[in-house]
DNA sequence: TATAGTTTCATACAACTGTTTGAATTGCAA
DNA sequence: TTGCAATTCAAACAGTTGTATGAAACTATA
């Protein structure tokens, strides 16, 4: 047991939980052993179990303390923007909460990428077990995201912001995940470096998306191709 | 060696097939072993290495069979919007036709639901190494929709094309792949089983994208809360 | 310095992985 | 039937994984 503070110079902890993080956000925890690790930190091997308990509880450890500081930073700039607006945030503003954060973190200049960005991506796409049973919180968090919409757009049909919310993640998140693809298709005339300019795209058309079953509606007999025979 | 026909009875083959197919469907590929494949499908253990070569062979083998399976069904759909409209498909039968079929694979009612369309799911989100290397010719496939969306909205940006089928992609993507959570979140008041709405919805949205662009220029000073004060 | 607690280390362990082997079995042609 | 290739099978292989162990090396207090 310790006896009190152990945070001084804790190296060996510190090195683990860095080395993990790199390695995971760069080749995802499929093919990142508890050796690799190790290696990449220049601790030795029993360390991981001595400080962590296990594999599983150190990749835990890893991804709540990630989660609640990128959750922070959303229900930041959040607050922010319901503050501007007297309670009331624009409901673009609110778009601009929700996916901003990961998008800075993610795309942009390579310099600029954060690894604890890259990290949580690896985490939202490989679904590893000690991380799915974590997740669910992630939902609680949604909600006040979509209460935020409710209160920004009141009298809205509830069903709509809920697929403006998951439209508006899907989107953020693909761009992330598949900026590759969408760099070879277009044959890099889509700048993915422009971050901005895709946080604006991306929240034009999660507003947007709130309006696409009333224009669904307006337009019924749409110009589907009768598919006939 | 075989000589000539092996189809007639192949049992063997066929049922290693269908066993791992429903394997990694249901469970990825992380964690799901050659043994759990041969008890599934009622085998030896060394069948996979002597019908196969190798386990990723055998996965290679299956991807690129539902791969080409489900170009060719969404291009058939590409066909006939372009014979329906004499060369030139309505834009959003163009989005119906790239995503419409994998979505119509995946969601809606259990019975309906093909083992195959959530295996190419499984695929898209773990990308394991023997697929990865395949993968690189679905460029040249969504290229074909790049070039239908072109034909069908002549003079348009190009960008804004393929930031368009991204995200049409991204969003049927997503809700194929986290529709649990979509359901969580709107606490079951988002119809996952109603495919066609869905598809209409993620249609409407994605035509309503090609303008994005255009609607943040003309409103430059939108709604966005002024953060000020 | 002596001593107790903490941390590191090399090493071993047991479980599991994909793959290989060589003998049995099968199916079919001569 | 006999003969032969194709297939199946049980068993073992070599490699890797996360974890456990017990001794050594520290660190700081008394």
């Amino acid at each position: 047991m310790h006896s009190g503070h152990d945070m001084p110079t804790d190296h060996t902890r510190a090195a683990i939980l860095s080395a993990a993080e790199r390695l995971y956000a760069d080749r995802g925890f499929a093919d990142v052993t508890l050796r690799d690790i190790v290696a990449a930190a220049d601790v030795n091997l029993a360390a991981v179990n001595y400080h962590f308990g296990s594999k599983d509880e150190l990749i835990a450890e890893l991804f709540v303390t990630r989660s609640l500081a990128t959750n922070r930073q959303r229900l930041n700039e959040l607050k922010a923007a319901e503050a501007a607006g007297g309670g009331r945030a624009a409901i673009d503003a609110i778009f601009r909460a929700l996916v901003g954060p990961t998008l800075r973190g993610c795309l942009g200049p390579d310099n600029e990428r954060s690894t604890a960005a890259r990290f949580m991506i690896r985490a939202s796409i490989e679904s590893v077990p000690p991380i799915r049973r974590i997740k669910n919180r992630e939902i609680d968090h949604l909600r006040k995201f979509a209460a935020a919409m409710r209160r920004s757009l009141p009298g809205r049909d509830e069903v709509e912001l809920y697929w403006a919310l998951h439209f508006a993640l899907a989107m953020a998140h693909q761009t992330i995940r598949d900026s590759e693809r969408l760099i070879k298709l277009s044959e890099g005339s889509c700048d993915l470096n422009d971050v901005a300019g895709i946080l604006d795209r991306i929240v034009a058309v999660s507003v947007m998306a709130l309006t696409a079953r009333e224009a669904d509606k307006k337009a019924p007999a749409r110009l589907v191709a009768r598919d006939a025979r």
